[in-house]
DNA sequence: TGAACACCCATTGTATACGCTTTGATGGAT
DNA sequence: ATCCATCAAAGCGTATACAATGGGTGTTCA
């Protein structure tokens, strides 16, 4: 019912473009839509759960159900959605083992690349990182978790493409798309992902540099962000009405 | 060639159908379609640059181009293919950046793991991965190639599965297919892939608890494996036909 | 009154048709 | 003879139509 609000950019259709009026960008527009659903459930303002119909999104965006289709299966198998077979799309709602898994992931890998990102990062990354961090901060300070949750996402995942690792880069990308997810259901409300001014203390010690540092400190940061977290397992489907109306 | 006779039943459709037989087994028609196309690939048997055209594999699988669009785009996000806008698919050629850093990443991920793996692995699991390694250098020694490789990959795979973390395990499975094209287009036809006793070692290591060990042997391991290629940026698409012309 | 069955609707799965872009060829002009 | 332009064909991109399934609801019988 919420996600409604999500797609207010309708769809001036195609006719302004420039040259070429058909749909020369077609393929661009499917990105277009992609990201606008991929932040929209990134910054939960398409909650886990969320039922995602295909000609809902098919006329929001103003395409046929035949490019939302393509969207979604692109969405699902980067576990933002779940297509289950007859029953259509939705935003996913990850386990508690998922949780511990990503978690676990980005341990290992986040850590496992901090001495390349520092042995490759320039001053001019160091601003646009500490751009991101600056605008994060405020963004949680002025109450905008939402804007705050994509921005910190968006961070790591700007790190990660410093280490100059493509693959890599790729995947922790995908990590952090699913861990907005992951806090979205076992995030405590008080506060949540990264704390304030870790992540200017990160680019510093990364420019200085210390590659160990870093590592170091990209464990505990990761750590305190899981430590965070509730995760325990939840009734899952069918759940707990009695529980609920019990008492 | 031997789904030709999948295909004959053109597609009358579900009108024979028997009750409900129907398909049921249509979302497994799309998946075996999928793992078909991809061990094609990943044994060679189309090599990197094949272009898939999307007609012909819907009227070799007898299924419509909707559903092999479908396939392709998966194959396409896990990097096994590359859709180029109008020019339809291709078998991925990997480029030699994406060959160093998918092994960085693998170097990174496989020894991470293996405390992990080492602590879960029972005797049981132990027994099956012998039994992989054995098929495998039985395939070797018969110069069946594209077998062993395909064993390769599918050993560490289900190594990585033992580690508990089913991300990762993911993860390193499509690591392992990408390696699969990473041979094809930068193996030296001497020896490919893993060294014969290799894998049998690891596993004894691994069976006998010592998890660091067993870390350090899967580093060596897969520089070995890459040692063993020749990743050399080859003058790619519309190259510097200068360079080669000039002098 | 409760449970089971049947029907209907909502929504996805699949195929096909049409349009556009690109590529390759052929013919004409310089 | 070579180069360029126009045209034809082939293949991908998108939309739409149709079939089938599963769930929800209403009704009926015990």
């Amino acid at each position: 019912m919420s996600q409604q609000e999500v797609m207010h950019e309708h769809k001036p259709a195609r006719a302004g473009g420039r040259k070429k009026g058909k749909d020369g960008d077609g393929a661009e527009r499917h990105d277009a839509i992609y990201h606008t659903i991929s932040d929209a459930i990134i910054e939960h303002r398409l909650r886990p759960g969320a039922r995602l119909r295909e000609d809902a999104l098919a006329d929001v965006f103003g395409v046929s159900r035949t490019g939302i289709r393509k969207i979604l299966q692109r969405l699902a198998l980067e576990h933002l959605v779940t297509l289950t077979p007859r029953r259509g799309a939705s935003v996913t709602r990850p386990t508690a083992e998922e949780a511990r898994d990503v978690f676990a992931t980005r341990q290992l890998v986040e850590c496992g690349i901090m001495a390349d990102v520092a042995r490759h990062m320039t001053s001019a990354d160091a601003r646009v990182l500490r751009e991101l961090a600056a605008r994060e901060r405020k963004a949680l300070k002025s109450g905008e978790q939402s804007v705050a949750i994509k921005l910190s996402a968006e961070f790591h995942t700007r790190l990660a493409r410093l280490s100059g690792n493509t693959v890599i880069a790729e995947f922790i990308g995908h990590l952090c798309s699913r861990s907005s997810l992951i806090l979205a259901v076992y995030g405590t409300s008080g506060h949540l992902g990264c704390e304030s001014h870790d992540h200017d203390e990160l680019i510093d010690v990364l420019e200085a540099g210390k590659g160990e540092r870093a590592t170091a400190f990209m464990g505990r940061h990761l750590k305190a962000i899981e430590a965070s977290l509730s995760i325990v397992e939840e009734e899952n489907e069918a759940p707990d009405l009695h529980h609920i109306f019990s008492p």
